[in-house]
RNA sequence: GGGUGCUUAGCUCAGCUGGAAGAGCGUCGCCUUUACACGGCGAAGGUCGGGGGUUCGAUCCCCUCAGCACCCA
């Protein structure tokens, strides 16, 4: 089968986009087309790698549509391009995963062991890795999939080693006892960035802890009671003036039975609770802060799964925190030592993945020290080496590059790279590569004994090395020559402290390069409502969906699946039901990708709407329809012999493209794919299908018409529409291929591929101010004709006659150079030109500057709605007649405004003026009519 | 508490360095015109959140108030 055979055939009445979208891609896969030419300037960029076990979501397909119209666009330019997928071994979340499968098979992860549970991870990666791929295929992502990559591959892996390894030796990798956040359900550290702290209700426990050398107390206020054992001072504020006599005396911590001292830190609010505060070195990071100022002991009374340690007294030992608050609240109470419990609004820190209350608790944790990587990576920012767009995000860089603490890397995980550190029995570390060079590094005999560190390393830490591990790094790859620095990272501002801080530290590090030079960030996009997108909110969609199409229950029973709270189901089925009553129709890949690309505006909220996509979809059926237009009439060219001749519609479309060019080159340059999408709609619409292709109907149609202005209207025509197709290819590639495949031929186009063939430049096209002043006296005839027809509610098959009154020499040679067209378009017999003089008929009138055009009522128009029609006109006039007669009469005005804006408005004054007068004089013979 | 955004037509949003308010959807008329009813033609609809200032001139710049959202603590 060639594809000549399938695209002779005729093209079906409506655009289904099922029906050419995945051959399509296959095609474009088998070419080879989205490899990179290895010829020309290098573009690139890598993919941030989604989570390999998930799927993608509307955020996600919004990001690859946008990388997907940046690559495409570049490539057509004859860029060498690289767009690098691959995917992230999301450690908690995978673990997370499958952990819960074989919870639901009745086992758990400790009974299987840590390899096989590993192997499990691995088939599990192998299931399920293909759903992103799939997806990203059917939205039409032209990654070069022969490089797709993994973080866990062993090449990937060696890099993070590598990192690793050298950022000990630097001594910017260190191991200590820290205070960090703890998850007590998934059992590992968590760096600052996986925490999400809300606000909920809780209370304020005010505790009274006697003094020790006299009568009396200090009443401490807490949130957390349970941690009181823990306590190793009491702080007050220095200036407080309430304590500043009890600071350095000592109270005796109940139940504990300690004495401990009375400290003065600024730390303190004295306007909170009671201006005095209990300090818990190992459970809370102020106090941790605290502690470490006035050097206080740190009493670790958590366990790693929440419970109550040895260090408290028996009664309280091994009691799970909640149930420790309580006991120890009670007791309190019974020794008559709360003075009151009042109701309070706190912060909660959870885990962004377990949703536990996290626990500061003090571990010992692997660190990156961070201020030696953060400075130069400000640095790059600021000397404009990485540049934001919008460039307002690098304030948000700087405000937590300014503030950023060490990072916790080490996860009590199995799932992830393992942390490359040896221990000897008592306690020494060794780093290395391999054991083999830890041991050899450090000299140590076969005789002792190793063991490897249990912990992997946080998933993030290996997604910084991404843009350079993709590319070979450390080998010094071609790839890394030509590839690296990527041209731009796309991203969500949600995630400017994940990656593209963390990739900029380490890029610079290890490759002396920033790791990209623009960091396009984008906005989130939410629901119809506002609302985040989230699976426990009921309100997600599968982008595939909107593809597809999907009925109500299918996308009830999806939205409904496997809730974290099924009691939610009834709420987000109504929800559902209410939004969707008919399920999502079949929009296509094309309609959502251009919804996707009308949303990147430079907010930061999106909103998703299906309308916008249904208006997107009928955008599309407008283009299937206009090229089926275009090949009915303009397919088979006469073979190129013969005179052409190019009329002012002609001109007028080229000039418009041109214009529309501009306007997309702009668009791209600015990252504000919404004006290239908003440009190539309104001129593909609103210019070539509007008026445009009516035109030609009058000239292709015409039996007088000439043979060489019909050769010139099928050139035209077929050329336009070829230019827009690659124009809109970034932004539509499957309807552009297959339009483009269909008229390629007639248009004189070469390549087998439109994503090969070139961009259209505005350069290409001349830019026509002469067709464009003729054209728009076109356009003005007919609206006015249009308008009368309109409003009177005449037929549209009804011909209207016309009579010109004022035409001057110019209207004339306009005139007669169209009538065509207007005859056509406004539906109307020959115009006649009246004569200097003569009295008019009575009409209803449509104003062209001097130029009256006439329809004579004659029993068609109703002279009252004439009068109307023309006293809403007036009304309008004068009012702006008004406003700028009040501007010209300011003195001020016409001294300080430049010249060109007071002319202007001089000549639109003589207009309204001009447009007035003609106006009182329909009005004054209307209601003549009337009164007879 | 610190910071950053947002507030333009019923809804969702554009509006470039200040110089006659725009689009899509929706609404209302008319129309099965031979590319398209996933359509055509016409129309209605806005004190550009409130107040103040700068300016000849402010949706746009500055101040302030209100509401909303997000980030950090």
């Amino acid at each position: 089968m060639t594809a000549g055979s399938r695209y002779n055939r005729g093209m079906d009445k409506a655009y289904s986009p099922a029906a050419i979208e995945a051959r399509l891609y296959d095609r474009w896969e088998s070419l080879g087309a989205f490899k990179p030419s290895e010829a020309g300037p290098a573009y690139s960029i890598v993919i941030p790698p989604p989570n390999v076990t998930g799927t993608l979501h509307m955020g996600h397909a919004f990001q690859d549509t946008i990388m997907d119209a940046l690559i495409r666009h570049r490539r057509m330019l004859g860029f060498d391009t690289l767009w690098q997928p691959g995917t992230d071994h999301a450690g908690i979340a995978t673990q997370m995963v499958v952990e819960r499968q074989l919870n639901a098979a009745g086992l758990n992860r400790r009974e299987l062991g840590r390899e096989a549970f590993v192997e499990r991870v691995w088939q599990w990666k192998e299931q399920s890795g293909g759903i992103i791929s799939n997806q990203m295929r059917r939205l039409g992502a032209s990654v070069d999939w022969s490089r797709e990559r993994f973080t866990m591959d062993p090449q990937l892996s060696q890099a993070v080693t590598e990192v690793f390894v050298r950022l000990h030796r630097e001594g910017l990798i260190y191991r200590g006892k820290r205070l960090v956040n703890w998850d007590p359900v998934l059992k590992t550290a968590l760096s600052d960035l996986e925490v999400a702290s809300e606000p909920e209700q809780g209370s304020l426990w005010h505790l009274r802890y006697p003094l020790v050398d006299g009568p009396g107390h200090l009443v401490v206020a807490t949130t957390r009671p349970e941690t009181m054992l823990g306590d190793t001072a009491v702080a007050v504020h220095p200036d407080d003036e309430r304590y500043s006599a009890l600071i350095g005396r000592r109270v005796r911590l109940p139940l504990a039975d300690r004495e401990i001292p009375i400290i003065a830190d600024t730390y303190v609010d004295p306007e909170f609770g009671s201006g005095c505060v209990k300090i818990t070195p190992a459970h809370d990071f102020n106090d941790y802060e605290v502690g470490q100022r006035h050097g206080l002991p740190m009493i670790n009374v958590m366990t790693l799964d929440a419970r109550l340690t040895d260090e408290v007294p028996a009664p309280y030992r091994g009691l799970e925190r909640e149930a420790a608050r309580v006991r120890i609240v009670a007791d309190l109470d019974a020794l008559g030592l709360v003075e009151r419990v009042e109701p309070h609004q706190l912060m909660v820190p959870r885990g962004d993945r377990s949703h536990a209350v996290l626990e500061p608790l003090l571990t010992d944790q692997w660190f990156v020290k961070i201020a030696p990587l953060a400075a130069p990576a400000v640095r790059a920012v600021e000397d404009g080496r990485i540049r934001f767009v919008p460039e307002n995000w690098s304030g948000v860089y700087f405000e937590w590059m300014r503030n950023i603490k060490d990072w916790c890397i080490s996860r009590q995980l199995w799932w992830g790279h393992r942390i490359p550190a040896w221990y000897d029995a008592d306690g020494g570390v060794y780093v290395g590569r391999t054991e083999a060079e830890a041991r050899a590094a450090h000299a140590i005999g076969p005789e002792v004994v190793l063991r490897q560190d249990e912990d992997v390393l946080d998933t993030w830490f290996s997604s910084a090395l991404w843009p350079f591990s993709t590319q070979g790094w450390p080998q010094s790859t071609r790839e890394m020559a030509v590839y690296y620095p990527t041209s731009v990272l796309v991203t969500g501002f949600d995630i400017i402290f994940f990656w593209v801080a963390r990739m900029i530290m380490m890029g610079l590090k290890f490759t002396g390069e920033v790791p990209f030079r623009e960091v396009y960030v984008h906005g989130l996009i939410r629901d119809h409502d506002g609302q985040k997108m989230s699976k426990s909110k009921g309100n997600v969609l599968d982008p595939l969906d909107i593809v597809d199409g999907i009925g109500l229950d299918a996308l009830i029973a999806k939205r409904t699946a496997g809730l974290m709270q099924p009691q939610m189901r009834p709420a987000i089925e109504r929800a559902t039901r209410k939004q969707f009553p008919d399920g999502i129709a079949a929009f296509g890949t094309d309609a959502l990708r251009l919804s996707f690309a009308s949303l990147a505006t430079q907010s930061r909220d999106l909103r998703f709407d299906m309308a916008r996509v249904e208006g997107y979809r009928n955008f599309c059926n407008k283009l299937w329809n206009a090229a089926r237009y275009v090949l009915q009439n303009a397919g088979e060219d006469d073979g190129g012999d013969g005179a052409v001749e190019y009329g002012v519609a002609d001109r007028w479309i080229r000039s418009r493209l041109a214009a529309t060019l501009e306007r997309v080159e702009a668009g791209f340059a600015d990252y504000r794919l919404d004006l290239v999408a908003t440009a190539l709609y309104e001129f593909t619409w609103h210019h070539y299908c509007d008026w445009y292709v009516e035109l030609t109907k009058a000239v292709l149609q015409s039996a007088d018409a000439g043979a060489a202005q019909k050769r010139g209207a099928r050139r035209t025509l077929v050329g336009v529409l070829e230019t827009l197709l690659r124009a809109l290819h970034p932004l539509a590639p499957f309807i552009s291929e297959e339009i483009w495949q269909r008229t390629r031929s007639s248009a004189g186009a070469s390549g087998g591929t439109i994503m090969l063939a070139r961009y259209p430049k505005a350069s290409d096209l001349d830019s026509d101010p002469e067709a464009e002043r003729e054209f728009e006296w076109v356009r003005q005839f007919v609206l006015g004709v249009r308008q009368i027809r309109g409003e009177m509610d005449i037929a549209p098959a009804r011909k209207i006659s016309v009579l010109l009154q004022n035409a001057g020499p110019q209207d004339l040679i306009y005139l007669d150079r169209n009538r065509r067209f207007l005859e056509r378009l406004a539906g109307i017999e020959p115009p006649r030109v009246a004569e200097a003089g003569r009295p008019a008929p009575i009409s209803a009138v449509a104003l062209l500057g001097v130029l009256e055009i006439l329809v004579p009522m004659s029993g068609l128009i109703d002279p009252a709605a004439e009068e109307e029609r023309i006293g809403k006109r007036r009304r309008k006039a004068e009012a702006d007649l008004e406003k700028l007669q009040a501007k010209s009469a300011n003195a001020e005005f016409i001294r300080n405004a430049p010249a060109e804006v007071v002319a202007k408005d001089q000549a639109r004054i003589q207009e309204l003026r001009t447009e007035l007068a003609q106006l009182a004089r329909q009005d004054a013979r209307v209601r003549a009519l009337l009164a007879q």
